[in-house]
DNA sequence: TAGATATATAAGTGTATTATTATATAAGTA
DNA sequence: TACTTATATAATAATACACTTATATATCTA
């Protein structure tokens, strides 16, 4: 981890538990290298479009994520100014790449060209 | 972080999660400085002591830490051997020192020997 | 402007988590 | 051996969490 600065333990330990959930910790992975849209989470997940919306507000309210409006899309992408960006990518560089996810999606034709 | 061998990303979730309580980190960071028994939590957290056994229950189960008997006490200390130990290690630099906790004991006379 | 698409929000439900109380186990001591 | 201390486990209750369904909002397009 780069970032020397100290952080309250408490308000740690809810970005712990924020990241401990295997869903929102590969939507962010996902993010590392691709910024996206909701939609494709819903396809990657197999799981309902709001289930995927409230995760990426918790993520957007700690200020993990942030988003961009592109026409009827929201673009999602890491926040590289949060804080915690740094110890991020501590947490990140250890996980697997999720890039197959994506390739999936590309061959079904359900790839989002918002996210290209 | 030190680490880099790919976890799954299940996995990681799990130990995010694990670590993403206020009393479980704490507990972390004040044993990454010293050994410590169960009984000072206690008084650290001013909590039941089945609440602490119950929260270093699961840091061994997933081998973030190891105890170890000496008479009465079991003293707990970070798994150093732990795959996630030099994760952990990025974790808890960031967070303040909990060395007062420990002090604060000491002036009221509660220190156990065991964890001299 | 009406309909379609993408996303957000609200309400409700089932499950997981954390704490408590009560009890069990294990070691030390009189 | 009886009593005390330290810890673990079990049962239970309160709370938090993540999902679902239903609905609202915002943008695009015919």
């Amino acid at each position: 981890m780069q970032q020397e600065s100290v952080i309250e333990i408490e308000e740690f330990a809810n970005i712990l538990k924020l990241l401990g959930d295997k869903t929102r910790l590969t939507i962010v992975k996902i993010l590392d290298s691709h910024d996206c849209c909701v939609c494709e989470f819903v396809e990657i997940f197999k799981t309902s479009q709001p289930a995927i919306s409230q995760h990426v507000r918790k993520l957007k309210d700690k200020g993990i994520v942030k988003e961009s409006r592109r026409g009827q899309w929201i673009i999602y992408s890491l926040n590289k100014e949060s804080e915690y960006y740094p110890f991020l990518q501590d947490v990140l560089k250890s996980l697997p790449d999720q890039g197959y996810r994506l390739d999936e999606l590309e061959k079904q034709g359900l790839r989002i060209s918002c996210c290209e």
